[in-house]
DNA sequence: CGAAAGGCTCTTTTT
DNA sequence: GAGCCTTTCG
């Protein structure tokens, strides 16, 4: 079987020149993760690599995921030990199994964000700096570009330029001795840590070039330097790197990715083949036509022809409603009214938007409607306190030293051990220069002749043993129990369901607990300690669209960014305003502007068949209600590529302007009426009225009337209230 | 010590 | 509008 028999001529040519370096850039919907898989494919069959031989880096769990499941087709069979992943699951296991050589405990835990914030708030204040004054966040970000350009502290301390600066180096140094006492590495030490073992250790990085004769890159504009070193390490004296990027698709410059890799990569593999893929598989001709317009306007990019074969299409429908409240209704009524005219299935419509915030209002009116939904990453999952908590028990038993995770638990559920025992533990601890756990084993269990002076009463030291002991049965349990097992066991003897069940929202967060078990059942088979490893590994580098189902039938709802490498034939972009996209925050630099650009091509360019571009006059943010102009980028969209410009009314009037000219008005589940916002009524009970608002819920409309009788504003729902209409 | 209440400040995007 | 912190009271 010829397993390039599927491709174009130039994803043809990309996937089979091996042997050196190769450039690949390819536009949207040009099918590059196809020719990822399909030149892997190649390799394995036609060129007789062994997958263990190969390396393919993915942007998410979930791409992985996908290239794999690909491959299987593609070979039709086991793909054997191929090393696929983000560089941050492969940088973790390499340092798992090679970080002694550069002095890393194999058990380390991974910090999150969350956590690296709470050890940064630690550190900033034991540098005796205010955190109120130098924000954690502000700080990580400094030490995330530190990392992304392999910047130790001490290197980093050389550089410094401003008197911010200065305090983020005395951070940045604090925070790097705490992480270590913990055992622990936050994202960016996954990367960074893993150049500087392959800098100093040359056995370890022989020992990974000679296996690996080829890598691949996805979305390489969105790599950092650090990444960018790290293949140029692995790919050693061969070359054999593959490269495959859209510069007008990056969009996280925020987290230090830096597209000047792509020229670096062309200076540094003069070599390198460029592989242009500019046919589109994916959206209509004019879908196409209105990205490319949006995108011209950025003066910092080299342009390109795009075309498809595709045909012609419908135009692009740009909407303007009221408040954020309408743009949800809009965006729901719409979804209903495609899914009725059988135009698409609820699985083909995306909502896309810039920030997480704005998911609400959206998520309101799917729920107001009974329109199924996938959000993905609301509170996220892993974010969620109760199950960070379990998480947190499971990584101190891993290992002890995790002091974030220790103090999130030491009194969770309730064990009378407070704030102010804890800050003097800490304090005694420092003092001693040992880490929280030891110090806690030193109190709870005094060796002979090793007894402390310590500050603490009896009442304390009682509730610490209880602790101690408790988390010591876990660690002896852990070594012969199977992760599910372990997992009750930790439930049980915590009492943390009980626990759960007497606070607020109790059932739903019981129902994450129970779901987080789910995910440990996963893990039942594997030996005892290593289930938990793998376990706490998985938990953490999850990315947020790697929990995203095809095969549930309901409308997606992403920010920007997650939707990046996906795909739906209705694509509804809402927030087009000037402060949201492009968000406010890049108004000030020209660079951060075209980003803001590039993510709203990367939206319009999901779409295959139709695209809504909705913004709203009004929208609260921040608690309070501001009025922002339609976005600038609406602006490069030629008219004659707009299906109209509309005002969105709800139920103003039968037939709706521009969109609505064919069809007849939105007919959502619930049953219409004639009442709207103006309309006078009356009630039995509560007399004379008008009508503030009618919106539809769940089944039934609730309605808004501010009564002239003095009872004041009443909230109704329609089907009850028995309204009468007053002309 | 811990629950409850009030006050404060930010909000982009994420592996 | 929410999450975090501080204050207050039992």
């Amino acid at each position: 079987m010829d397993v390039l028999a599927e491709l174009n001529p130039a994803q043809r040519e990309a996937a089979e020149a091996i042997g050196g370096p190769v450039l690949i850039l390819a536009g949207p919907g040009s099918g590059k993760t196809r020719v990822i898989a399909h030149r892997v494919a190649y390799l394995i069959t036609v060129c007789r690599i062994s997958p263990h031989r190969i390396m393919a880096v993915t942007f998410t769990n979930k791409a992985a995921r996908e290239m794999e499941e690909r491959l299987h087709r593609l070979i039709g069979g086991v793909v054997g030990d191929l090393t696929i992943g983000t560089f941050h699951a492969i940088c973790a296991r390499i340092l798992r199994r090679d970080g002694k050589a550069i002095g890393i405990d194999p058990r380390f835990v991974i910090y999150d964000e969350e956590d690296q914030l709470s050890l940064l708030k630690r550190g900033i204040q034991e540098v005796g700096l205010d955190p109120k004054q130098y924000v954690p966040r502000a700080i990580a970000s400094a030490i995330t570009a530190a990392k992304s350009r392999t910047l130790t502290p001490q290197d980093y301390i050389q550089h410094t330029r401003s008197y911010f600066e200065e305090v983020a180096g005395r951070v940045y140094e604090r925070y790097q001795q705490l992480l270590a006492e913990s055992n622990a590495l936050d994202f960016d030490d996954l990367l960074m840590k893993t150049v500087q073992l392959f800098r100093n250790s040359p056995e370890t990085l022989s020992k990974y070039q000679s296996r690996y004769l080829h890598i691949l890159v996805d979305e390489f504009q969105d790599t950092n330097l650090v990444q960018y070193e790290l293949i140029k390490q692995l790919g050693g004296e061969r070359h054999n790197i593959c490269v495959v990027g859209d510069p007008d698709q990056s969009i996280y410059s925020w987290r230090f990715a830096d597209l000047r890799n792509i020229l670096s990569f062309e200076k540094d593999y003069p070599e390198a083949k460029l592989v242009l893929l500019e046919q589109n598989y994916r959206s209509t001709k004019l879908i196409l036509e209105t990205a490319s317009h949006v995108i011209s306007a950025n003066q910092l990019r080299k342009p390109k022809e795009l075309w498809t074969n595709n045909e012609q299409g419908e135009l692009t429908n740009v909407v303007e409603t009221y408040t954020e409240q309408e743009e949800a209704q809009f965006v729901v009524s719409e979804v209903e009214r495609l899914v009725e005219q059988g135009k698409a299935r609820l699985g083909d419509c995306a909502v896309m938007y810039r920030t997480n915030a704005q998911s609400r209002a959206l998520e309101e009116a799917f729920i107001r409607y009974g329109t199924p939904y996938k959000l993905v990453a609301g509170t996220r999952f892993y974010e969620r306190r109760e199950v960070k908590d379990i998480i947190a028990y499971l990584r101190v038993i891993q290992n002890p030293h995790d002091s974030v995770s220790l103090l999130r638990i030491i009194n969770v559920p309730g064990r009378g051990i407070g704030q102010r025992s804890l800050s003097e533990l800490s304090g005694w601890a420092k003092s001693l220069g040992i880490s929280q756990y030891e110090a806690l084993q030193l109190i709870t269990e005094p060796k002979e002749g090793e007894e402390r002076q310590h500050p603490f009463t009896p009442r304390l030291v009682k509730a610490l043993t209880s602790f101690v002991s408790l988390m010591e049965e876990f660690t002896t349990r852990s070594q012969e129990l199977n992760l599910l097992d372990l997992f009750d066991l930790v439930i049980k003897r915590t009492g943390y369901k009980e626990y759960i069940l007497s606070g607020k929202d109790d059932e739903e967060r019981w129902d994450n607990i129970l779901e987080l078990r789910t995910v440990a059942r996963e893990y039942r088979d594997l030996k005892p300690p290593e289930g938990l490893a793998a376990f706490l590994e998985g938990v953490t580098l999850v990315s947020d669209v790697d929990g995203l189902d095809e095969t549930v039938d309901a409308a997606t709802l992403v920010t920007l960014h997650q939707a990046k490498g996906l795909e739906f034939p209705m694509v509804f972009i809402v927030g087009m305003e000037e402060g949201i996209l492009p968000h406010f925050k890049s108004f000030a630099e020209p660079e951060q502007m075209e980003e803001e650009r590039r993510l709203c091509y990367v939206g319009i360019t999901r779409a295959k068949q139709r695209v809504y571009l909705i913004h709203a006059f009004r929208r609260s943010l921040m608690g309070s209600s501001t009025a922002n102009r339609p976005s600038r980028f609406l602006e490069d969209i030629p008219q004659h590529l707009i299906a109209s410009g509309g005002l969105w009314q709800w139920e103003d009037s039968q037939v709706m302007p521009s969109i609505y000219s064919r069809d007849k008005a939105p007919a959502p589940r619930v049953a219409s009426s004639e009442l709207k916002a103006g309309d006078h009524v009356r009630h039995a009970q509560f007399g004379d009225g008008v009508v503030v608002s009618c919106q539809p819920a769940k089944d039934d409309k609730e309605v808004v009337v501010a009564f002239t009788s003095g009872v004041g504003v009443k909230k109704l729902l329609l089907s009850f209230a028995k309204l009468e209409k007053v002309e």
